[in-house]
DNA sequence: TGATCTCTGTACCGATCGGTACAGAGTCGG
DNA sequence: CCGACTCTGTACCGATCGGTACAGAGATCA
């Protein structure tokens, strides 16, 4: 891996959670030179596109993580309810126990969701589509429904917990989804 | 009602509009001039904390109808089922199918939350406490629980129906609540 | 009519915004 | 040692930011 690459990658890492905390159009590029540690000059070097580019690259970033961590196993472990207890795993370890937000959720909530409106919607499509294909691979009824049930509490829980700044909320949510999720 | 108060209302929905569609940082000056009608000058005629203030009226302007409409009834109605159908049909209606968004949802998500946290988690936490009333009155076990799922599921759907841009997500979440928060 | 109070438009403030231009430091193969 | 290439800091751009100051329009009442 080149230098250049390992660069690009921390960069993208913390430009990811300049976004997180400020949204696309509160995240100043102030903001972002102080959490990156890279002048203007190295930013456009490695965006030239701006503040644009670096939310693209961030969004692959993370849908990548998530194809890669929890999408691939849902449709394609041999052991689909371990895949789905799997996911459940590293969706509380990824977002920190309800600590962390979910920047594509908070994305679609605000007038940056036209922007990246094919990219945010793809994200929880396949979030959606590939349980579904777990649950369907495990017999359980209602697939697509507790699948898209499933998607949609972990945002929810991801804003309540934040909201009332208490993430055992979060974690009550994950444990009741197993228990929805591998019921019979 | 003096014409003062009548336009001090309609700014103050205006408003609302603003920050849901853009966020509290990204609702510039100009985006709410533009929207109210009304200049600077009357802007802070009316609001002299400025945007502080303007958000304030606005969560006080939510939380006060969400309590008349759908709090104070899961507490006090006496036919604690009917006041659950209230609800989901005045959420329904309020967030018009999924095509409208939290605003105070979007205010937990961003570094807004910091700011309004107070409001922002007494909003949530009347919202789970009234219905989990509501629950109980009605004889409903694990009444808590079902009442903070069922919060959590609201926010959740809202999300990923403006996620997908699909509000068929949001009314199938309603109906399925339904059913889950009547259920014996 | 004249005094008063409510409301509004406009000019202006310093700060910060996202973005550009560019010289040059540092590193590398030849 | 010499270019060539990668990367960085800085100066600068016009636009817009949130906020202030203030004169005065318009209605209201004596």
């Amino acid at each position: 891996m080149s230098r250049t690459v390992a660069d690009r990658a921390a960069a993208i890492a913390a430009v990811a959670e300049v976004f997180r905390e400020h949204g696309f159009e509160g995240a100043s590029l102030s903001a972002i030179t102080a959490r990156t540690g890279l002048g203007k000059g190295s930013l456009y070097y490695f965006f030239p596109g701006g503040k644009e580019e670096m939310a693209e690259a961030v969004l692959a970033e993370i849908d990548g993580w998530f194809t890669r961590a929890i999408f691939s196993p849902l449709r394609d472990d041999a052991d689909p309810e371990a895949a789905i207890r799997r996911m459940l795993r590293e969706t509380d370890s990824y977002f920190r126990s309800g600590r962390r937000v979910c920047l594509i959720g908070a994305f679609a909530l605000g007038d940056t969701r036209d922007r990246f409106a094919a990219r945010i919607a793809a994200y929880f499509a396949a979030w959606r589509a590939a349980l579904a294909e777990a649950l369907m691979r495990a017999n359980r009824p209602e697939a697509s429904e507790r699948a898209e049930h499933a998607v949609l509490a972990i945002q929810g829980a991801l804003v309540l917990a934040r909201a009332l700044g208490d993430q055992a909320v979060f974690v009550r949510a994950l444990e009741r989804l197993e228990r929805e999720l591998l019921a019979e």
